[in-house]
DNA sequence: TTTGGCATTTGACTTAAGTCAAATAATTAG
DNA sequence: CTAATTATTTGACTTAAGTCAAATGCCAAA
């Protein structure tokens, strides 16, 4: 998956000019508050956030209880999939937890300009496939790893989440109580 | 997602006869005894696999359990993603749980005939984004419903399966244990 | 520096689902 | 058709994680 990544930078840090310039004639450059929404569940995802500066989250309700699907930083694209792919409402939220500034790219503009360029066909399949492993990744753990072992695996791989994201989000991104992860972290 | 299906279905019948032709000419029938694997774990995933009779399940060993990720049927593609994308090797065997054929398409000539088919790369995005919402889909029923609410809308939604599938399976696919879809299925 | 509001931890108890073992039922091969 | 396998069900017990309630810690604003 690092693979995938890098070729990712790869293809962007060659763009063409005209294919940085379309791509910078559809994006907006959009800052939101602490605790504010990209995405309120129900909306259809109509753009894609390119994370500049600070940390979101994707999560939907079940019951009265959160669950934290995805956890973004820096450089990183908050889109709620299905919905942005399929034009049926989100039943994510997308949320800043942090101040955040963020590329905003309009969903129908990109696939106008995707037609005169390429690197942006490609680009979006790499990313599309790069957010598929991570989904067969994150199934897979649920299903061999306990909730000690998925604690550690975070730490391990993810160790800015642990320092910049209060547990709460941790413990529903996990998919655990927040009282379990707690007597998780006396474990380690 | 159904109207995703439809998408994919649309395109493949409005193929112009050179991309099907190309198509045909880097696939080629297969034919797999029950029990047999179309692909092992371990193994680089250099071809996708087409059924045209048959099903076919992709599963992995978690200790000496077995966990079934997908059930695929005739018109269905059977792939292990991330080794296909990234080239590493496959966590999944995909295994004919019937006699199966299948038209096995290669993947280098897929990706070298897709330079000259646009078509090909249409179908391949939206193949990759109907896999990715379903991977979401499954994400999210596992957090969000019980072991008696997974079992219902699976005879909801793939009353074939049960039809079709030995129950070791289906306990499988729906990550439960045999004993526990016993349970289940006295209380439908 | 105090207070009110979060965030985190700890304790006691519950529960969904797993495990292990044994009993039936259903297929399949001879 | 009958034996032998294989698939499914049932029972008794265990366990990981959840729930509810209370205690403690930690800031941040007045």
């Amino acid at each position: 998956m690092k693979r995938h990544l890098k070729k990712i930078n790869a293809l962007i840090e060659n763009f063409d000019v005209e294919t940085e310039l379309a791509l910078q004639s559809v994006s907006k450059t959009k800052k939101y508050k602490k605790g504010e929404f990209l995405l309120y569940q129900g909306e259809i995802c109509k753009s894609s956030f390119w994370i500049e500066e600070g940390i979101t989250r994707k999560y939907y309700m079940n019951d009265k209880k959160e669950v934290t699907t995805e956890l973004l930083f820096k450089h990183d694209l908050a889109v709620a999939f299905s919905s942005y792919v399929s034009n049926q409402p989100s039943l994510e939220f997308i949320q800043a937890i942090t101040d955040v500034t963020v590329s905003c790219i309009d969903k129908n503009s990109f696939r106008d300009i995707k037609e005169n360029h390429p690197q942006l066909i490609q680009l979006d399949l790499l990313m599309t496939e790069y957010y598929t492993m991570w989904l067969e990744k994150r199934l897979f753990e649920f299903h061999t790893l306990n909730a000690i072992e998925r604690y550690k695996l975070l730490l391990l791989e993810q160790p800015d989440f642990i320092r910049h994201i209060p547990l709460t989000y941790i413990a529903s991104y996990l998919v655990i109580s927040l009282e379990t992860l707690s007597r998780v972290r006396t474990k380690i």
